[in-house]
Order: structure tokens, then C-alpha cells, then sequence
DNA sequence: CTGGGTGCAGTTTTT
DNA sequence: CTGCACCCAG
């Protein structure tokens, strides 16, 4: 049987069509590593998922490990895909060289998020703790948490006053329905706590934090344990499991007999056990997932690779902590009993995609705060970015465009990527970026920058610039809904108080206007009210299948499904934009039509019934309960746009994205604007201080208060942004902006960085 | 480059 | 309702 060494994968996969990657020692060094726990600190831009897929590749393919001996986990499905379709290719290719290979089935390989693959595995080895368990995702579980916590219980007790009050910071913010802030002199509104109950029940799991601990302590910590012992029990007695719990109960699966079962194996191709995890993007990791990881990889010699680049961590709003990555060798001692000093620390520094003067600049800009040279803010020993591209020239590869007002500032910008386009420099508008903290079309935001563009022939690509549910489809399908829900609107105005009413009507407004150019709609409209207002009273409401079928119960979803089978809604549907936003919608209604009824095994919700007192009304309840739960949920939080599979730019635009959005990619011409923001901490770095006392793992260096972590988190949030630029980085504010010396332009002032960057 | 008055607009991200 | 960006005066 023909064998493969390292040097003949790397060399054949170097005549692969279209790709120019040459492996440096550094790389290889991460791809050859043995046995035992391995770190890798990255930089951006240098290679570190096509490090990770060649790692697994050589696993694979010249270790002769069984595929499914290996697990991939990554942060977002995106990512996962991008490394299973680039595994795949790799391994078609090396096929081709090595027919041996033909027979190993990659697909074996477990790649995923470390959420799809928990849940998979406990469905795989039938984890008692696990069966027929439905998955909440986002819009499910605040829906759950709405009718089943105690937290958000519609008449709740006083003693959770001085919970509310201790929690103020995740009840705070902005009020869409009421277009004000929360006056504190209220009880906060059942969906505020709701919503603020999802955050804590999250952090419990995702910060293993010690419930019994919590009890002990008494005050709002025993109100909070209790209701948090109850929310837990409903999950279980509903057979639901929210993101954050999937891990717990998969922590909890590992210590049992079949859990010894799926790492051990028994010997065979299909079940070899766990040989080796490895992790991309580990600064993104939070604690239990950490604990999961050091599970996984417990016995000996604890083949557990993780990469990532602490600099680049952006998701404590999720519970992410970069502590896990900046201190996985104590962590390593702590749950192995090993020497920190094997825990073997690999460095990728080459940068590969920027000017060297843009590396410069982003190595720079990190150093210049005092915070993040502190011991525990960044990976121990942390070099500078070294720069490797074949990028060079003597241009202006890193600029601040500054003019005195915002009007001022979008012309500039615009004529620069004006000339940037007429005098060759870039051939198509969608080499340039423009990042913002967000990229709603508003004056404050996107608005004046796309403005000026547009004057000047230049379209933009902007697939996020406004809220779902101010979409004209989203709005006529909701007014359609409670045209025939309740046509009078006597529910609608009974929950006034929340303002839901004023959206309600908005709806039914877009309706009317759409059902003048499409009769037929109303038609329908018109003759769902009449079949309704025939059925007796206190009678689920049938609906008639083909000629000598039974009739079944009308639900929500099919009266939906019936809606958007007309015109405008069937010609819409040609639309993916307007398809994948009803989708949307489609799902919003499927979780509040399967969220189960407290006290209930099935959930009901769905089916609609008349009312015992007015005859020809769908029943109050249900009218009531469908403003208040399902039109709360999607204005309190929002309909989340769906991306597109594989969103590719359209050339002949620029797009405008969020530092989140672009994260993971490159752009030759990268601008930054919005850069005036202060640091301020957010109930994520609030809440993550407030409990640090009930964790079961204390952290390894002194951590942090909320608001040097805040002051950091502004810093990486820049550093992505700013580390994206392949041949230029210009960031764009206002002279007052400079003047008020932001994070964003480093840490040590005016002077300081304007030495640093060209001023255009 | 700073201070104070005015006027406008109210994130973002994901399993 | 606030908070903060912006602008202008000094």
C-alpha cells in the first residue's frame, strides 16, 4: 500500500489548481505537531484555518488516523462548511496521487460547531438525558423563557423588585415599542425581563457558575438559583434544550457510560473513539465549551490543538471570554494535573495579506494600550506581526481621511474611491469596503457615505441596511394575519398599553394599500373572516381538506401558508430577497406556534378556536396572547435577517458591512468609519463581573473590571477591522472626531498617531 | 484644541 | 427621555 509522507501532501496539494499556498516552516510546524495539547497564538492574515485543514489532512492522510478519530469545531456554521468543502477538495486532489485515498471518507470527520456537534453526538449515542429533546434557537428560547419563567410572569411576585433592581444594567436600553428608555421607576414590561432572564439563564450554563453557591448566598442570588431551578425544570418537563444547556448536558454525557463509550470507541473504523479535537477560532471560546474541550481530550496524551488570536476576540456578547485562549496552559494543568511548561505554544506571525505597513500599523495600534500590555489582556510573549505579503510600494498604505463636518467627509471619501476607480488602482468598486459599527442607511450611519457615492455613479451593496420588520412583505403578511385573526382589532386594542397596538396598525395599513392593487388577497381576507365567523362558539376552527377527507384544525401556520399563496405575496416569492425575508417571518411564526403551553405536553398553540362568549371571534385569549407573545417577541427583538447561503459581492458595487461581517475576510482597499465611540461597559462585561464570585473555575490571572475589559473589547473591535486591508487601510472621521482622541485611534493620543498615519 | 449650547436620533454580533 | 455628535466661539 502506497504511503504518503508530510512533504508529498504538501507538494501535491501545491499543483491544485488555483491555489498559491506555500507552506513556511512556522505553518508546518503547527501541521507536523505529534501528540499532546498544542496552542497556536495567530495573527491575522496568517493562515491559520488552511494550517488546521492541512493538520487534519496529514492526520488523515499520512497518519492513516481514521477520520472519524477527528474533531473539527469552529465558531460559526459558515466557518464549518468553508472547512469541510476545503477539506473535501484538498482530499479529491491528494486522491488523485495516492488512490489508496479514495477509500477514506472525510465526511467522517467531524466538523462542526461545537453546538451541532454536542447535539449530534447525544442523538448519536442515545444519551438517555437527550431523547426527542427539540433545540431552541433564538427566537424559541426567549419565547419559552416568556411563558414558562417565573422571570417573566405576568403578575410577578414582589420579591423579585430587588432582583430587577440589582439586574437594572440587562433590563436597560431602548424601547422600541415605546421609542423611550426604561424609566426605572417601573417594573420592567414581562418582555424586558423576558429577555434579560434569557441573558442570566445563558450565563449560568456558559460560565458553569456554581447554583447551590449561589443559593447560599441568599438575597436576589436565591431569588435569581430559584427561578433559574425552575426554567431548567420546564426545559426538561417540555423536552426542550436551549444553546447554551445542549453543552451543559453534553459535559454531563461525557461522564457517562456511553460518553466513555463515543471517546474510547471499540476498536472499529466506525467508532475508533476521539483521538484528536481540534479547534479553530478559540478566542471565542467561553468557559463550558473550555471545560468540554479539556473533557474531550482527557486522556493522556490530550490531543487537543486549538488556534486562534486573542486580539481578534469579538464575542463576549455571546459569553465568549478570550481568558480561555490567553490562558490554556493553566487551564491544561488545572484539568490534566500536567506541567503548563508541555503545553506545547506554537506562534503563526507571518502576516500574508497586508502591506507591510499596515501590519505595522495594526501591531501598533494593539501595543498602544496601557491595558493591553498588562499581564492576562493578550497571549503571553505575544510577538509583533511579521510582515511576509509580496504586497510592497511606496504609497499611502495607511491614511486617515479628516474633513470638518460628516457632508464633507462622505464627499472626500467618495471622490477617493472615485479616482481610486478612474485611475485604474482598483478595477471594480467591490475591492473597496467600507466598515461601520452599523450599516443602517441613516445620516448617522451608511446614509451619507452612500449618498455621495450614488452622486457619483457608484452603487453600493447593502443587503442589511434596514430592520426586517420595516419591509413592505414583512408588513402586508403580518396586516393580512390580523385582518382575519381580529378584524375589529378589539384585541389589538386591549394590549394598547404596550404600544404593540401602534405596529399592529401600521400592518394593517400596508395591507390596505397592497389590497387595492391585489383584490384577490382581500377576497380571501374576506372569506377566512366569514368561514370563521360561522363556526359556533368554543369549536376549534377546521378547515376542509380535499373533497372526502376529514377535516383537521386550521392553525396559524397553515392560515399563513394560504396568505402567501396570493398575489402580491405568490409574485414576491420569485424575489430571493423578499423569499428569504418571509422565510424569516415563516420561522417566527413556527416558533411561536410550537412553543409548548405551561402545563400542557403538546403544544396547542397553533390551533385556532372561537371564543366561548362572542360567537364568530377567533377566542380573546388566543387573539391576546398573539399580540402579547409573537408581535412582543419580533418588536422587542427584532426579525434576524437571514444571510445568504453563500453571499457572494456583486462586483459592480461597494459594499458596506460590520466589523462582525467581515470578519474572516480580506479587502485590497478597506475604510473605516464611525470610529468616535467611547468605551463603555456593556451589561455583557456588567454581568460577567457580578458573577464572577459564583464561577467553579477562578480564573488564572487577576482578571480584569468591566471597564478596562470594555476599553480592550473597543480595541479588538478595531483591530479586525483595521487588520482586514490587503493594499491600503483609510480610516475616515471627523476633525472633532480626532480631536476627541477615541480608542480607535490607539491609545496614546493625537500625537501619537498622527506619526503613525498618513493625513489625507 | 477645548467648552458649552443645540438638536437629533436611538447598535451590533451568533449558537 | 437622554446622551452624544456636531459646530462654533474663544
Amino acid at each position: 500500500m502506497p504511503t504518503m509522507n508530510l512533504d508529498q501532501m504538501l507538494k501535491t496539494l501545491e499543483t491544485l489548481p488555483g491555489r498559491q499556498f506555500q507552506v513556511t516552516p512556522e505553518q508546518r510546524a503547527v501541521i507536523e505537531h505529534g501528540t499532546g495539547p498544542l496552542w497556536v497564538i495567530a495573527g491575522p492574515g496568517s493562515g491559520k484555518t488552511e494550517v488546521l485543514v492541512l493538520r487534519c489532512l496529514k492526520l488523515v492522510c499520512v497518519d492513516k488516523l481514521p477520520p472519524a478519530a477527528i474533531m473539527i469545531t469552529t465558531f460559526t456554521e459558515r466557518a464549518a462548511k468553508n472547512i469541510q468543502d476545503r477539506m473535501a477538495l484538498y482530499k479529491e486532489h491528494l486522491a488523485k496521487s495516492d488512490p489508496t485515498l479514495k477509500q477514506v471518507d472525510l465526511g467522517l470527520v467531524r466538523v462542526g460547531t461545537l453546538h451541532s456537534l454536542c447535539n449530534d453526538i447525544m442523538q448519536e449515542y442515545r444519551h438517555p438525558a437527550y431523547q426527542n429533546v427539540r433545540l431552541l434557537d433564538e427566537m424559541e428560547q426567549p419565547l419559552f423563557v416568556y411563558e414558562h419563567s417565573l422571570l417573566a410572569a405576568s403578575n410577578p411576585p414582589a420579591s423579585q423588585r430587588p432582583l430587577w433592581d440589582n439586574f437594572d444594567y440587562l433590563v436597560d436600553g431602548w424601547d422600541p415599542i415605546s421609542g423611550l428608555r426604561w424609566n426605572r421607576a417601573y417594573f420592567p414590561s414581562r418582555w424586558r425581563r423576558a429577555h434579560a432572564a434569557v441573558n442570566l439563564f445563558n450565563h449560568v450554563a456558559e460560565d458553569m457558575l456554581d447554583v447551590a453557591k449561589m443559593k447560599s448566598a441568599g438575597g436576589v442570588w436565591r431569588v435569581f438559583a430559584d427561578a433559574y431551578e425552575q426554567y431548567v425544570a420546564s426545559l426538561v418537563d417540555h423536552f426542550r434544550c436551549d444553546f447554551a444547556h445542549v453543552q451543559k448536558r453534553f459535559l454531563e454525557f461525557l461522564a457517562t457510560p456511553r460518553g466513555a463509550q463515543f471517546l474510547k470507541g471499540n476498536g472499529t473504523l466506525e467508532h475508533p473513539g476521539l483521538h484528536h479535537v481540534l479547534v479553530d477560532e478559540y478566542q471565542d471560546t467561553n468557559l463550558i465549551q473550555e471545560a468540554i474541550y479539556l473533557s474531550l481530550a482527557e486522556a493522556h496524551p490530550h490531543n487537543l490543538t486549538v488556534v486562534g488570536d486573542d486580539d481578534q476576540a469579538l464575542y463576549r456578547f455571546r459569553g465568549a471570554t478570550v481568558e480561555c485562549m490567553v490562558t490554556f496552559d493553566k487551564a491544561c494543568q488545572r484539568a490534566w494535573k500536567i506541567s503548563p511548561k508541555t503545553v506545547r505554544q506554537l506562534r503563526l506571525m507571518g502576516n500574508y495579506r497586508s502591506h507591510p505597513r499596515v501590519v505595522d500599523w495594526c501591531s501598533d495600534y494593539i501595543e498602544s494600550f496601557d491595558l493591553m500590555r498588562k499581564p492576562g489582556a493578550r497571549a503571553p510573549g505575544k510577538p509583533r506581526l511579521s510582515p511576509k505579503s509580496s504586497i510592497t510600494g511606496n504609497y499611502t498604505s495607511v491614511g486617515l481621511l479628516e474633513r470638518r463636518n460628516r457632508e464633507d467627509l462622505a464627499d472626500a471619501f467618495a471622490d477617493l474611491v472615485q479616482n481610486l476607480l478612474k485611475n485604474r488602482i482598483v478595477q471594480l468598486p467591490s475591492q473597496c469596503v467600507l466598515l461601520l459599527k452599523s450599516t443602517r442607511e441613516i445620516r448617522k450611519w451608511a446614509k451619507l457615505y452612500v449618498d455621495a457615492l450614488d452622486s457619483r455613479g457608484i452603487s453600493t451593496y447593502n443587503p442589511r441596511s434596514k430592520a426586517l420588520l420595516q419591509q413592505e412583505e414583512i408588513m402586508a403578511a403580518l396586516g393580512s394575519l390580523v385582518e382575519v385573526l381580529d378584524p375589529q382589532g378589539t384585541a389589538q386594542v386591549a394590549v394598547s398599553g404596550d404600544g404593540i397596538q401602534q405596529m399592529a396598525t401600521g400592518w394593517r395599513t400596508t395591507y390596505r394599500s397592497v389590497v387595492r392593487n391585489y383584490p384577490a388577497l382581500g377576497d380571501y381576507v374576506k372569506k377566512a373572516r366569514q368561514r370563521i365567523a360561522a363556526v359556533p362558539p368554543n369549536q376549534l376552527i377546521m378547515l376542509s381538506g380535499a373533497k372526502g377527507v376529514l377535516n383537521f384544525p386550521a392553525t396559524l401556520q397553515e392560515l399563513f401558508y394560504h396568505l402567501l399563496n396570493h398575489d402580491p405575496f405568490k409574485t414576491w416569492l420569485d424575489d430571493p430577497e423578499r423569499t428569504v425575508r418571509l422565510g424569516a417571518l415563516t420561522k417566527a411564526i413556527e416558533a411561536y406556534c410550537s412553543n409548548p403551553l405551561p402545563g400542557r405536553d403538546t403544544p396547542t398553540r397553533g390551533y385556532l378556536r372561537t371564543s366561548a362568549t362572542t360567537p364568530g371571534e377567533v377566542s380573546f385569549n388566543w387573539r391576546e396572547n398573539f399580540y402579547y407573545a409573537l408581535v412582543g417577541l419580533l418588536v422587542s427583538q427584532g426579525l434576524d435577517q437571514p444571510e445568504d447561503e453563500e453571499e457572494l459581492f456583486p462586483p459592480d458595487r461597494l459594499p458596506i458591512m460590520t466589523v462582525h461581517q467581515v470578519k474572516g475576510l480580506e479587502f485590497p482597499f478597506v475604510f473605516v468609519g464611525g470610529l468616535m465611540e467611547d468605551a463603555e461597559a456593556s451589561s455583557a462585561h456588567r454581568l460577567e463581573e457580578a458573577v464572577l464570585s459564583f464561577r467553579q473555575t477562578v480564573p488564572a490571572s487577576q482578571p480584569f473590571n468591566a471597564d478596562e475589559r470594555a476599553l480592550q473589547d473597543l480595541a479588538r473591535f478595531y483591530y479586525v477591522a483595521y487588520s482586514r486591508a490587503q493594499y491600503a487601510l483609510i480610516m475616515l472621521a471627523t476633525t472633532s472626531q480626532v480631536n476627541e482622541q477615541r480608542p480607535a485611534f490607539g491609545g496614546q493620543g493625537r500625537a501619537w498617531y498622527r506619526q503613525r498615519v498618513t493625513i489625507l
